[in-house]
DNA sequence: TTAAATAACTTGTATTTACAAGTGAAATAT
DNA sequence: ATATTTCACTTGTAAATACAAGTTATTTAA
């Protein structure tokens, strides 16, 4: 049994080249190979290539000049978990701890969500959890996470401590993100918010609300995140 | 005389499908015709048309499914003004009115900038303004730019009352945005930022900088916005 | 010495062809 | 009637080919 689905070419050889970006292999302002340099090296025609490549320039990793070459762009210095552009699966944990607030329970959807909800979801309640994100040992971000409990067996049960809920769901359920929408304020922290956060009530927070989309076309992930932004920045590439 | 460059017909494409998206003609939910059906319709290939779609599945203007086809996606209902993702083309200016606090003028860098400045950048010195932006009469942008003063003739003496920043550069100097990053946090207002908002000081305000892209590689747009968000949220899509 | 032309690269655009894989409705067998 | 299969249609992947256009270094001409 090998449940290993056939990767794309193009999206191999994306993950090869931003593996190498992170890596340092290829270091900001470096030239890429040239796409036929890359198709010789990796045994691909053009168009191939050129697909792996547009995906890293969406993603922020390179920048293409017509005539020069693909140009390595500097990684973000800041967080980037939160980071508007790029795949899900490019977004780093280093030094992120988390640390789970309310374990997942089926619950029925609140009044007023911060999103409308389709026919079957209300139908099918949701999955809620809340959890506390340390950056270097310092809170930073409060998560409260709504998700329709749609095939999602035995969710509730499962051991959240040192595993990233995308991973769960992208092992155990075959989910994976592929886009989504989200709201931006700055807002005074509440006094459960700031308690969380370690604040002063009143404080400003960064208050995000998200709606990512999957490859199951009817699920969604909902998430309301306030952020600490005291030390930390929101890193974002467009 | 005729100084129209040659467009390229996916670009084209992309312009006619997001143009009928923006007014409605295809609605939230709606199937886009199918490659083969647009090939036939504006007489391309599929390549071409392919390069279209993504274009606009990248913008957050469909969403691709396979073995279904392209489904419109919903617009946003609140302000994209900043939006994170997108083309800044598709940057709407509905009701929104722009007024100069500080007329372009000619400065030196100001020290420890936001961003790191390459040495062309700083030998240049750097043109500087300030724009409040209201939003149905609120003042919800306060604006500050800084732009490297490169083969930017007569910047400082043009009209920036009616015409939108990015317009005066597109069309008089040739200079497209191309991409960007930004830092985003949540920061207390200062009086004078308070003032221009028309907020209480301290409450809470968004606060982006962000450094922008062109098609001239050295020439970068720095900007320090602050927002209210107290009535509308920033939106964006990934 | 200097400036212009050339050549050799780079990425951008576009066509053509072929098959794989997912979706949904119609036809068929049970 | 119901379940299954088939088929037509969709987008996804991939190759081979050709030329346009921007960049850079070299060569050539003034």
């Amino acid at each position: 049994m090998t449940p290993v689905k056939n990767i794309p070419r193009h999206q191999k050889l994306y993950e090869i080249l931003r593996k190498h970006i992170s890596d340092g292999l290829y270091r900001e302002g470096d030239l890429l190979p040239s796409e036929n340099e890359l198709c010789q090296l990796y045994g691909m025609t053009r168009p191939t290539v050129r697909q792996a490549l547009s995906t890293l320039s969406n993603d922020g990793y390179i920048r293409k000049h017509q005539g020069k070459g693909s140009i390595v762009h500097h990684l973000p210095r800041e967080i980037g978990i939160l980071s508007v552009s790029g795949t899900t699966s490019a977004v780093g944990n280093r030094n992120l701890q988390t640390e789970i607030i309310v374990k997942p329970v089926l619950v029925p959807w609140p009044d007023n969500f911060m999103f409308p909800l389709s026919e079957i979801e209300k139908e099918s309640g949701c999955i809620y959890m809340e959890r506390l994100r340390f950056l270097d040992g310092v809170p930073i971000f409060y998560d409260i996470t709504h998700i329709a409990n749609m095939n999602l067996p035995r969710i509730t049960s499962r051991q959240f401590e040192n595993r990233s809920l995308f991973r769960i769901l992208r092992e155990h359920y075959h989910i994976e993100i592929k886009g989504g929408e989200q709201r931006i304020k700055a807002i005074q922290a509440s006094p459960k918010i700031s308690r969380f956060l370690n604040l002063k009530k009143g404080e400003p927070v960064l208050h995000l609300e998200r709606k990512l989309e999957t490859n199951n076309p009817v699920l969604f992930l909902y998430s309301s995140i306030f952020c600490n932004t005291e030390k930390y920045s929101i890193f974002g590439r467009f």
